[in-house]
DNA sequence: GAGGGGGCGGTTTTT
DNA sequence: CCGCCCCCTC
């Protein structure tokens, strides 16, 4: 046998090892879906020679972008008798779109020194439109009509298109605010993000010759997470793939917890009318979690009837039984779960234990206590590095240098000061060309020229955590001379969020994780709290009338179940204070479904 | 451009 | 109940 598939199973065995054409391979949870398909990519260079640049991987983070690269790496290395080089591309969509137009947009009418707005950028140009058309921001709140027109975008409608989709006037008056926003990006030479996937598709279909370019660069394409694929995604995988068919793509229907925002888990189930030659390979086999578990995942998840349902299996033991306790309140329930975690000290680290929360505004309390107690925790979440406003600013005075057409960095310069405004500008005349100075010159002299960091104070702890975020920046910077490199790097690239100061309590490696059940996709721990399992919490409120959503609450209770490996606590409260407002919820539909014999009730003593 | 009062909304969030 | 945003004032 190849030595490269020996430590893999013979479902994963199939999957790296196909031929080529299309294939699907529907991975449960922990059932090795990046060990898969990092260890395909690896046998397509190493036994069947593919050369490592022809390879596309497609992710939605760059963390697993970076996870997948960085495995490919070490496999290569283990394995090769001759030096490879380079590993294949993988990044994620919105950076592989970013580096097409960057190189072709230009036939589109988009400079190569396009800037890229994000969310905040967006909802600010949406603002000064939706100002311009004298239609109130109060009617027309920016992020709603922000998130129609990004629906919109997902579905590949234009803003020419969508005026014959608009219904009644709030949709009429959205599709005016949609012409002029567009208008307003071109002026700005800007594109926001779902801009990036909707022109690349345009210009395959504009110029067939850049998408053949592009389809004999990238022979084999690899997608990750293929369920949280939205319909502009989709096509543009089917675009870059449907002329050699070498397309191989990884998902589990069971585990899309991001329809809310365009994904389309039917990609997966549809992908067969495309590609009428698919190869399915179920990967079922679970190396996570205990028997007990799994089976109490599957006895929620098999109530959904609109996709397929893995049927997952282990040799992992049995394990305990799911621990399920009845709170009088939500501070007894925090109560509760610290009392666990006191009682299994000793046995285990703070870092095997996770709590998943429906909710943000639940994670208030449950602090509280932790504080309360001594115990460390972290909350992942929170404001990222780039939305912070320190990071805006800098980057503002940036962008205008590389765009000069940018209203929305302007504008924002102008809010930063107007004395620090026109240093800026002055300093900008007699700049003669700025390719010839690399970011980081730039980054310094800015700072210098308009006394920016003055505006904080090093003996004010929040001030100086502002000021410590710039000096990150400024490293970002060094790393890349090209200044358009450098924000392009900073909008596609999250940086590692740093938690809040009061967020974090004590040492961070060694804590107890706190976060939304979104947040815990593709993570484990040994030992998961579920809190707040009670109806109109979890399932949410909103999603109680709907079909589609409550099958998509259901799929992130499965999410949350399959993160634990060894221990389960799913807990609820009879009464709880929620928005000052007090209530009594009803026990969620989804602990009705488990099996009695699955669980242990749990007692605070 | 900061600081205070008032009003409102409050699911999930990567790029 | 809390935090964010708008708007007004200094």
């Amino acid at each position: 046998m190849i030595a490269i598939l020996s430590d893999l199973n013979p479902q994963q065995q199939r999957a790296a090892s196909h031929s080529g054409g299309p294939l699907l391979i529907l991975a449960g949870a922990g059932s090795g879906k990046t060990r898969a398909l990092t260890y395909r990519a690896a046998y397509l260079i190493l036994e069947k020679h593919i050369p490592e640049e022809n390879i596309l991987l497609l992710t939605f983070t760059n963390k697993a972008a970076g996870e997948m690269k960085e495995r490919i790496r070490i496999l290569l290395s283990q394995n090769t008798k001759y030096k490879i080089q380079n590993t294949p591309f993988a990044g994620t969509f919105h950076s592989f779109c970013a580096k097409i137009l960057r190189i072709d947009g230009n036939l589109l009418g988009i400079p190569p020194n396009f800037a890229i707005y994000d969310e905040a950028d967006q909802v600010d140009a949406i603002k000064g439109v939706t100002k311009k058309l004298d239609l109130s921001i109060k009617d027309y709140k920016p992020q709603s009509v922000l998130n129609t027109i990004s629906g919109a975008k997902n579905e590949l409608i234009s803003e020419l298109e969508y005026p014959q989709y608009a219904r009644g006037i709030w949709q009429k008056n959205v599709a005016q605010i949609y012409l002029e926003y567009q208008r307003f990006l071109r002026q700005n030479q800007a594109v926001d993000f779902d801009d990036l996937i909707f022109k690349v598709i345009d210009l395959f279909k504009k110029f067939p010759e850049v998408l053949g370019k592009y389809q004999n660069k990238y022979r084999y394409l690899l997608v990750d997470e293929y369920q949280d694929t939205n319909r502009a995604q989709y096509i543009l995988t089917k675009f870059l793939a449907k002329r050699d068919g070498n397309l191989t793509v990884v998902g589990d229907a069971s585990q899309s917890i991001y329809g809310w925002r365009g994904a389309n888990y039917r990609n997966l189930v549809n992908l067969k009318q495309d590609f009428p030659n698919l190869t399915i390979i179920n990967l079922e086999q679970n190396y996570r979690s205990t028997k007990t578990i799994l089976e109490v995942a599957y006895s929620i998840i098999c109530h959904n009837t609109t996709h397929p349902v893995l049927k997952l299996w282990t040799e992992n033991e049995e394990g305990e039984k799911i621990y399920l306790y009845e709170a009088s309140s939500e501070i007894n329930e925090a109560e509760f779960i610290v009392n666990q975690i006191v009682r299994h000290q000793g046995q285990c680290q703070l870092s095997d234990f996770a709590i998943l929360y429906r909710t943000n505004a639940q994670s208030r309390v449950l602090e509280e206590f932790f504080l309360q107690s001594g115990i460390p925790y972290v909350l992942v979440g929170g404001t990222r590095f780039y939305q912070r406003k320190e990071i805006k600013d800098v980057l503002a005075y940036l962008r205008l240098v590389s765009n000069s057409k940018d209203t929305v960095s302007f504008k924002r310069i102008e809010k930063i000061g107007k004395n620090r405004l026109e240093k800026f500008l002055n300093w900008q005349e007699n700049l003669s060309e700025s390719s010839q100075f690399n970011t980081l010159d730039l980054f310094d002299e800015i700072l210098k020229v308009t006394g920016y960091l003055e505006l904080y104070d090093p003996k004010d702890e929040e001030d100086l955590a502002r000021l410590e975020n710039i000096n990150e920046l400024r490293s970002v910077a060094s790393l890349f001379p090209d200044l358009n490199d450098f924000l392009e790097n900073v909008s596609l690239v999250e940086q590692e969020s740093l938690p809040d100061k009061p967020a974090t309590n004590g040492d961070k490696k060694e804590a107890v994780t706190l976060m939304t059940l979104h947040a815990a996709k593709g993570l484990e721990f040994p030992i998961v709290f579920i809190v707040g399992m009670e109806e109109g919490l979890f399932p949410h409120s909103r999603s109680l009338l709907n079909q589609s959503e409550l099958e998509e609450e259901r799929r992130l209770c499965y999410v949350g179940i399959t993160r634990a490996k060894k221990k389960l606590f799913l807990t609820y409260a009879r009464r709880r204070l929620y928005f000052g407002q007090h209530s009594a919820n009803e026990v969620s539909r989804f602990i009705q479904d488990i099996p009695e014999d699955l669980i242990k009730i749990a007692n605070e003593f």
